[in-house]
DNA sequence: GTCCAGAATATGACTTTTCATGGATCGGCG
DNA sequence: CGCCGATCCATGAAAAGTCATATTCTGGAC
């Protein structure tokens, strides 16, 4: 079966694509992100609902479960949501005793958010379904390339992730001076 | 500066992990995929608000550019959205004269999209920013490098593509016999 | 001590997305 | 032909996300 047969309907009509001429999406890299992260994700994340979790709080909940507290605008980070969504989104979650929020001692604005027991419980099958999931995907690819995918991608976050961090102390003191 | 150097409050409060530990996001392609995604994605996006464009539409738009119709199924399945939900923002960019709808010759029931050409005046200036922004991204990286890893991608989503798949016809056929 | 800019989270109005469903059409089969 | 299951798109109610803003707190300047 050719690997970039059209879903049904996907050529219909009058088409006209020359057999070299690639698609612009088919070599921007954004949408190859994209789609490969919602296609991977996909399969996964159609057995969330049976667990009566949303994908967010399918994120919020393995991210916590390293052990470490967070604060709430860093945990949005990973999530990958607003700060307000998150916000909400951790509302029903300790509603319903999943997560925990604590004021941080050591500043009163932060609040830190961390997983209890009961998230633990609720978590613990679906990262191992998560493992396997993983290792299914990449059946066919030998582990070292699977390694290596992991490694651009963690280079493409870290080279983003700089461009987008906030004006850094050292320098919002020198601009302050005008 | 360090590459992986944490926000702000990231590492605030009680966090202990030991040295050697990954965070289990971390080495977890699914979510190395997305934040990767959003993060290459984000600086884009945030030039769209500008051009009065939503990611959707611009997704809308790009997947068009290249000049062929799509049923609205399909183009649903490129910009990663339900039906109802493409359905809508085609109602949107119909109105505002970006694209135009027109019901299949050969199926009543498929409605062929198109890009008008007031669309393609739209989104020719993103088209080439968004090819500028790819190549600052991967700046740094060979361009043999870049190559490879959207090889890479391209395959990820060939093989899911073909998994989420709906029943190939032979096989539904063959089901319905119970 | 007081002031003030800036940071972190919460809240409410608003927009967008999704789910469930309905109407229309197609294709195959008796 | 006429039926029947399946496919495709549109619609309306419900859910989720976002923007702008309010509130509380911090840390440094004066």
């Amino acid at each position: 079966m050719a690997k970039f047969a059209p879903k049904r309907g996907e050529s219909s009509g009058t088409a006209v694509m020359p057999a070299g001429a690639a698609r612009f999406v088919d070599g921007y890299l954004a949408y190859l992100l994209a789609r490969a992260s919602h296609l991977v994700s996909a399969q996964f994340h159609a057995r969330l609902p049976e667990a009566r979790l949303s994908v967010a709080e399918w994120r919020v909940l393995c991210t916590l479960s390293d052990g470490d507290r967070l604060a709430v605008g860093a945990l949005a980070r990973f999530v990958l949501h607003k700060q307000p969504t998150l916000t909400k989104i951790l509302d029903r979650m300790a509603r319903r005793g999943w997560v925990k929020r604590a004021a941080s001692e050591a500043d009163g604005r932060i609040v830190l958010v961390r997983i209890t027991a009961a998230g633990r419980r609720k978590v613990a099958p679906l990262l191992a379904a998560a493992k396997r999931h993983e290792a299914d995907v990449l059946a066919g690819s030998g582990g070292a390339e699977a390694e290596a995918l992991k490694a651009v991608l963690r280079d493409l976050i870290a080279r983003c992730a700089a461009d987008s961090m906030p004006t850094p102390p050292a320098l919002s003191k020198r601009l302050r001076t005008r």
